[in-house]
DNA sequence: GGCGTGCGTCACAGATTTGTAACATTCGCA
DNA sequence: TGCGAATGTTACAAATCTGTGACGCACGCC
C-alpha cells in the first residue's frame, strides 16, 4: 500500500540520503545507480515514482526520462528531475522529456518529500492518502472510511483493500489469482475459490446502496470494477 | 508546534516587516514574491495561513485565493488579504475570494499579528495554542486541562497526550506504530499493544461523558478519533 | 523507607474475521 | 432442452485481533 520511488543516482552519499528521508517519510525505496540499472529495476517492478538524477554516468537522466515518456508503460510513471543546475535551458529540456518536478542540489529533505507528495497527489490522489470516488461511492485511505453519498459503510478488513485495489484499478479484469496477489499479498496459499466469498461479502455490503452492481463477474476470466 | 505562516508579497520591504514581526511573535515564515512562488511553496509544504497581498505582479492574490478555495487540498486553508485600497468592492471581491480576513496597508504590526492569531483561533484553534473542542469535549493545552461541559476530568499524563494527539487529528487511522511515534516519541522501544491498554484507560475515562464513542477501533489497522 | 501514582506487559476471554467445504444456482453451448 | 462448468450462497470451525483486568516495576513525594 505505500508507494514504492525508485531513486536513480551514482553519488552514493546523495542516494542514502534520498533513500533514508523517503524511508522515513513511509516510502518504499528502490536503488539503481545508473540509468541502465534504472531500467532493469523498472522493467522488473514498476515503481510509482522515479526520482532521477539528471547528471548520469553513461546514459543521462533526461535521455531516460524521455525513453520512460515513449513506452506506454512507463508514459504515465510521476517522473522528479534531480538537478545541480538551474539554467533555464535545463528546464525547458527536461519539461520536453517529461518531468513532473523538479528539485535542484542542495536541496533539503523536507523539501524533497513535499515535492514528491505533490507529485504524487497530482498523478495519482490514492497514492497520496486521498480519497478515491465513483458516483457517490467514496473510500478514503486516510480516514479507513467508506461512505456512501456521505453516509458511512462498515466493511472488514478484506474487503476493505479489496474495494480499495478496485476502486485505484477500475474497468479492468482481474483473475482470482491476480486478486490474490493484489489484495491478500504474494504467494499467499489460499484457494482461489475464496475470493469468491469475499465478493460475496464486498457485494452484500454495497447491496444497500446499489453500487454492488460495479462489481461485475467476467466468467471464465475474474472480476472487474465498473467506474461509471 | 509552530505555526507556519506564508507570506506572498512583492514589496521586499513590507514582506521583510511582515517576516521579522511574524517570527518576533513565534510564527515560522515562509516568503514568496509573486502569486507563483506562493503556489510552489504551498505544493511543497502546505503552511498553516497564508497572507496574501491584493494587488502582485502577475497573476493576483484574489485569483490565487481562489484557486486555493477550489483545490480540497487547501479549502480550508486560512487567508488574509493584505491591500492598499479600502473601497467596497474589493472587500467583497475578496468575500467571494474566500478571504478570512482583511489587513490594510498601512497596518501596524501588532495589529496585523493580533488578526493571524484571531483567523488561527478560528480556524485551527490548537495551532494558536487554544482549547480544541468537539460536541462539549475540550482540551486544552494550555492550562492542560480537560473538560466535558465545563466539568473537569482527570487524565493521566499519557492518557492527555493521546487525546491531545487525536483530537488535533481527527478523522484520521493511525496505527499502534504511528500513534507510538507521534505520542510517545520517535524509537520508543513498547510494546504496540500498550497502545490499547492506554486507549482502553481512555475510554474509561471518557465513558462517563459517552464521549468514549469517538475513539473508534478500526480493525487490523489501529485506531481513529471521531469529530462529528 | 513507605506510599501512591502512573506505566508497560501479560494472559485470557470474547468478538470479529477468514478460509473452506458443501450445496444451490446460473450460464453457455450443443 | 439438457449438460457440465463456473459462479453464488451459506454455514462453520479455525485463526486472528481486540478488550480487559491484574501484576510488578519505577518514580517522586513525604
Amino acid at each position: 500500500m505505500n508507494p514504492t520511488i525508485l531513486v536513480v543516482e551514482d553519488e552514493p552519499a546523495i542516494q542514502e540520503l534520498l533513500a533514508i528521508n523517503l524511508k522515513h517519510a513511509g516510502f518504499l525505496v528502490v536503488r539503481a545507480g545508473s540509468a541502465e540499472e534504472g531500467e532493469n529495476a523498472i522493467r522488473s517492478a514498476l515503481p510509482d515514482l522515479v526520482i532521477l538524477d539528471w547528471m548520469l554516468p553513461g546514459q543521462s537522466g533526461v535521455s531516460l526520462a524521455k525513453k520512460l515518456r515513449q513506452d506506454e508503460r512507463t508514459r504515465e510513471l510521476p517522473i522528479i528531475m534531480l538537478t545541480a543546475r538551474v539554467h533555464e535551458e535545463d528546464k525547458i529540456q527536461g519539461l520536453e522529456a517529461g518531468a513532473d518536478d523538479y528539485v535542484t542540489k542542495p536541496f533539503s529533505p523536507k523539501e524533497l518529500v513535499a515535492r514528491v507528495r505533490a507529485v504524487l497527489r497530482r498523478r495519482a490522489p490514492h497514492l497520496a492518502g486521498e480519497a478515491v470516488e465513483f458516483g457517490g461511492l467514496a473510500l478514503n485511505p486516510s480516514t479507513h472510511r467508506v461512505t456512501v453519498n456521505g453516509q458511512n459503510l462498515d466493511l472488514g478488513p478484506t474487503e476493505f483493500r479489496l474495494l480499495f485495489f478496485f476502486m485505484t484499478h477500475p474497468e479492468r479484469v482481474y483473475s482470482r489469482a491476480q486478486l490474490l496477489d493484489e489484495v491478500w499479498g504474494d504467494h499467499v496459499f489460499i484457494e482461489e475459490r475464496t475470493v469468491d466469498v469475499h465478493i460475496r461479502r464486498l457485494r452484500a455490503a454495497l447491496e444497500p446502496s446499489g453500487h454492488h452492481e460495479r462489481v461485475e463477474t467476467v466468467r471464465g476470466t475474474g472480476y472487474r470494477f465498473r467506474g461509471n
